[in-house]
DNA sequence: GTCTATATGGTGATAGAC
DNA sequence: GTCTATCACCATATAGAC
């Protein structure tokens, strides 16, 4: 279905590990954590409850694992693609239509990473996806200020403009399905090209 | 706390069922509404569960009422603030600063409201909803719209164009904290001229 | 590695006294 | 309108056989 399924196997290189965390992540976006049980999951993967605690501690474990690699994966993606451009404006857009195409590949996958790392309640977890979350955002603002520097971009609000362009993305995830009119990837370009050229006309000559 | 609260006294007048909506709101905002059961409710209210089931049916028809009423409130608010301003950048602006007022005013209840409705279960209730959200967007469009009309802002895909100002209001309410640097309106109204103007110089004349 | 069986506790919701 | 008491259910997690 994606891509994103072989970076499941850093977890261990079980196969069957990988499964649960397959199917969990699938179940986690359709239903969130809560309205997930094990029970569910077991019955996804073929197995029965018990046999999940042969490979992760709890429930917990098993969210906590998903999104670190989704955001592993999120965060390659988006660097290799931007790597190699010239202009910051195609930088920015291929950094976008990176995070699109990781939507689109894992999308259940992808929605857990980016707006349920809430539930995760083990304080080192959560201080180390906030790092990683930060890195991300820190890998955008880098690029928007190499524009400036060279003169591409005006002299904006760096922080703000990364934000916004990550906002779009992040929305974007809540609300858009495969079965749409538009690509992930369409989408996310065109945000991009609007956010960077503005609303207003050209100038009169 | 906030100026959303006398608006749930809409629902009946009773002084009991308006405290069982603002401590719901609040505690579905922090924990979820999984997270929530309607022992913490009570706690919170200070009576017993049971005695939620006299002003509400069940837990689902709380979560119900507040999105609701969150909503409508929303709606009003960003209506009204823009109306008789003249300038359609202005307009756009003003209807940022309303949303993000709401967001600052009910930051829990806001949440609910604006991303918690997948909750709603009952079809007819989520139609109501889905038709109040787009309600809401259309109002941004036909104030763009208006601007392109004008020839204040150049010809641009209008439904891109308010998806994106209303991505960053919605993820900004997963962010945004009162104790932040920045109120949420002066970051809303930020996003706003950034989005407007774009990240392009002057031209050189 | 997978199973059956079970411990333990919390959940939404109801019955009925006051 | 609020309470106590309780029901029926499902959850996570564990014990221990195979």
């Amino acid at each position: 279905m994606g891509n994103w399924e072989p970076t499941f196997d850093a977890a261990g290189g079980n196969s069957r590990a990988t499964e649960i965390l397959r199917e969990s992540a699938k179940l986690f976006a359709a239903n969130g954590y809560d309205g997930t049980s094990m029970q569910d999951i077991a019955a996804a993967v073929g197995i029965k409850k018990a046999s999940i605690y042969h490979f992760f501690a709890d429930k917990a474990e098993i969210h906590r694992t998903i999104v670190v690699l989704s955001l592993t994966r999120l965060t390659e993606l988006v660097q290799d693609r931007q790597r190699g451009l010239e202009r910051a404006a195609d930088r920015v857009e291929a950094f976008a239509r990176a995070h699109a195409q990781h939507i689109a590949e894992s999308a259940p996958f992808y929605f857990t990473a980016a707006l349920g790392y809430n539930e995760i309640i083990d304080p080192a977890a959560k201080a180390k996806v906030q790092r990683m979350r930060d890195g991300y955002e820190e890998a955008l603002r880098g690029i928007i200020r190499d524009g400036i520097q060279a003169g591409e971009f005006r002299e904006l609000d760096v922080k703000l403009a990364a934000r916004a362009i990550i906002s779009c993305l992040n929305w974007m995830a809540r609300w858009w399905r495969p079965d749409g009119a538009d690509s992930a990837e369409k989408i996310a370009s065109d945000y991009v090209k609007l956010i960077i050229r503005g609303f207003l006309p050209d100038p009169i000559e």
